[in-house]
DNA sequence: AAAACGGGGGC
DNA sequence: GCCCCAGTTTT
């Protein structure tokens, strides 16, 4: 009978880990989907996007001959919109270069796009039962803890440091079982604030419990400048069709969206609009003033209805823009347009 | 080593 | 309103 941190934490997990649709079967493609969706993102807001995922694109070969707008179309309101255009490049990838199979070794997963140390570690325990760490924030904050770690986990030199103790954890146990259980651990019971130590199955071996520094550990000192940015948002309508344009490289690259320009007045919109586009706008109507919070910025939309009188391109009627994928913050400015008109 | 990159949810 | 989340890529 064996009584150490491992042993205890697979036991537990094997007992009481959460049910997820990615965890009912362990090939590569469902883990490596899972994974990149769980990037940055709670696994209730993924849940839905998986399953629909994976049943639109059953194989990698589907996903690999799908269309990018397809792609982010499944992936709108999830967020971090690079993930799905790595998925898209690293399925034509792996049809490529490794005949439909995904890879399964640790250096050549990790030098697919989209995948870095954490990812490539998951994959590679999860699906091949390979002995790697996959760290993420959980792991970070639970090592914290049970060491009584007091290094900042923002820095790299910490996560070196606790990839390495948990390299040496993982030695003769099952890693999907111990990394998968340090992350239901993490969710659970050893949560960022108020962890339930009271229930933890490793509490005899944590040295922050025995010396009463749950509460304080980990340290994790980040420092997140915020900007905020208004813009007067342009909904502008050719008939029944309205103008949406293409985001370019940068934020939220490749998705659909209003004109907007970081001014405060409809009159200077019209302005800076005819300057670029050497067609007269009228201005309608003043439709709402809207807010969205990302995670470096926040965007203040003043958001006006315009008119132009000519045909012009990137014109949509509605039907077709439902097609299109769309940021969050302006499908709240369609919506509040929408709700405008109906009166 | 730091900045850029989305959105939702907890408190 | 602030912090967190199964991070990666670029600078």
């Amino acid at each position: 009978m064996q009584n150490n941190m491992q042993h205890k934490l697979i036991t537990w997990y094997q007992e009481n880990h959460r049910h997820f649709p990615w965890r009912e079967n362990e090939n590569p493609y469902n883990i490596w989907i899972s994974e990149i969706m769980l990037q940055q993102t709670t696994t209730e807001a993924v849940i839905p996007y998986f399953k629909r995922f994976m049943e639109t694109f059953d194989t990698i070969d589907k996903l690999a001959n799908a269309s990018l707008e397809e792609v982010y179309k499944l992936w709108e309101g999830l967020g971090y919109y690079r993930r799905a255009k790595h998925i898209h490049e690293t399925a034509q990838i792996i049809v490529e270069k490794y005949h439909g199979e995904f890879p399964n070794t640790y250096e050549d997963i990790l030098a697919l796009k989209g995948i870095g140390p954490y990812t490539a570690g998951a994959i590679c325990s999860i699906a091949y039962h390979q002995s790697t760490p996959a760290i993420d924030g959980n792991v970070l904050r639970i090592i914290s803890r049970v060491y009584l770690l007091k290094d900042n986990i923002a820095l790299n030199k910490t996560q070196k440091k606790i990839t390495d103790i948990v390299k040496e954890l993982l030695i003769g146990y099952d890693s999907s079982a111990f990394n998968q259980g340090l992350m239901d651990l993490g969710a659970t019971i050893c949560r960022p604030i108020n962890p339930q130590c009271d229930i933890c199955p490793i509490q005899s071996h944590c040295l922050a419990y025995a010396k009463n520094q749950q509460k304080v550990l980990p340290i994790n000192i980040k420092n997140i400048k915020h900007q905020e940015i208004h813009y007067t948002t342009g909904i502008i309508t050719y008939q029944n069709q309205i103008l949406l344009i293409q985001n370019p490289a940068g934020l939220l690259e490749n998705l659909y969206g209003f004109i907007q320009y970081d001014i405060e007045s409809p009159y200077r919109f019209v302005e800076e609009f005819e300057k670029q586009f050497h067609i007269p706008l009228s201005i309608v109507a003043h439709i709402d003033d809207l807010k969205h919070v990302f995670t470096h910025r926040t965007w203040y939309m003043h958001v006006y209805h315009f008119i132009i009188n000519v045909p012009i391109e990137h014109l949509y009627t509605l039907d077709e823009i439902e097609k299109l994928p769309l940021s969050t913050a302006h499908l709240k400015v369609l919506k509040a347009y929408l709700k405008s008109r109906e009166f």
